[in-house]
DNA sequence: ATTTTTTTTAACCACTTAGTTAAACCTTAC
DNA sequence: GTAAGGTTTAACTAAGTGGTTAAAAAAAAT
């Protein structure tokens, strides 16, 4: 039980490098970010960064590719499930917003990087990740056969679904401005939301 | 009449510089945006760049307050109008949606910048341009004790709103990826959700 | 012990960056 | 004309940039 080899974080220079690439990356995005701070950051020579990682570009890869999984297989898997609609979309707002929460540098670096560089994602580092919504789709169609909720286009449903989880966490220094809020405040706000923006939606689909 | 000296577009070397900057800075922020790049776009010499605009600093500054500009001041006008609550919400996504239609770079431009250098934004660009939700605020509670709308909280309206209009333009790429569209059909996808957000919204705020 | 392999380093390279300089080029005024 | 002003340029600088190299230090294998 005291072998040092069991892996609790094992600290490797391999490791503390990744990790801070990892801060520098999100912090200021590819072009903003300098490999002499992350070696800095990781307490070791700008040398060794090249050792491990060969090029900026695939140290940066790297990172991105490892921030995507850790958002998009909990939300595609919700998603492509086969729950009734009402409660996919409890699960959905509440998964996405308690993992953006933990990790709240996520949406704007996929997005900002997606602008910048387009092919590098959609070509390297997305390919299998992205939720499918077809099945989200045909649920909302047929519910509203039903007359159980009111009619509505599904591809405008699901960008509202995701606009009101992404966009404060993308926003959050402009919101701090505009409701007058510390940081303190706003995190409550913010977790506030899971319940606000689901009853939000459920109301909007109530058959008229 | 024939005066050279009217003002419609009078394409100075100083305007050309300005709208280089502009093209570049919004399509590649602070510090993916070169200075040689921007210099070639508006046809001279680099060193010109630093006669009419001393630094990169001020050139960027200067483009930054120029966009907030041409965004800040209409929505703020409606958002502190005295309207009745459903035509400003009405109005509100209407003028949002069709600003940004024309200028789709602002939003992302706005946050992603605010997100690397806030001081910069709330010290010197935003101070006097920030909407008052208060009129708002007032408005909406005036509504619910009425029993004209449901029970909501009015922070998070005025954030659902925003976040409806404003995400899809961010997520744009994601978006055409998520939903399988074209470049048109996302076009048309965007005008729609003037009167679907709006749909939306009211649709939500049905009292009980 | 001594080879061999993996880590780590300091010093360096070629190139790009924002910004400067000093001289030439225009206009326009006198 | 020519003097004065603003305008434009090519050539340069100094400080980064990502990336390389060759050799030392440490660990592992023999």
């Amino acid at each position: 039980m005291d072998n040092p080899e069991t892996h609790p974080v094992q600290d490797t220079t391999e490791q503390k490098i990744f990790e801070a690439a990892h801060e520098v990356f999100t912090q200021k995005g590819m072009d903003g970010a300098k490999m002499q701070e992350i070696a800095d950051r990781a307490g070791i020579n700008k040398a060794l960064l090249h050792y491990y990682y060969r090029s900026k570009e695939k140290l940066y890869e790297m990172v991105a590719r490892a921030i995507i999984n850790k958002a998009m297989p909990a939300i595609r898997q919700v998603i492509e499930s086969e729950l009734p609609l009402e409660e996919k979309i409890r699960r959905f707002i509440g998964t996405y917003i308690d993992i953006i929460s933990q990790n709240p540098y996520i949406p704007l670096f996929i997005i900002s990087e997606i602008n910048k560089h387009p092919e590098r994602f959609f070509d390297a580092i997305l390919p299998a990740t992205l939720p499918r919504p077809e099945v989200f789709f045909r649920q909302v169609e047929e519910e509203i056969a039903a007359g159980k909720i009111r009619y509505i286009k599904p591809q405008h449903l699901i960008v509202n679904i995701v606009s009101m989880c992404a966009f404060p966490f993308i926003g959050k220094p402009m919101i701090r401005i505009l409701l007058g809020m510390g940081p303190g405040e706003l995190r409550i706000f913010l977790e506030e939301r899971k319940y606000e923006v689901t009853t939000f939606i459920l109301a909007s689909l109530r058959p008229e």
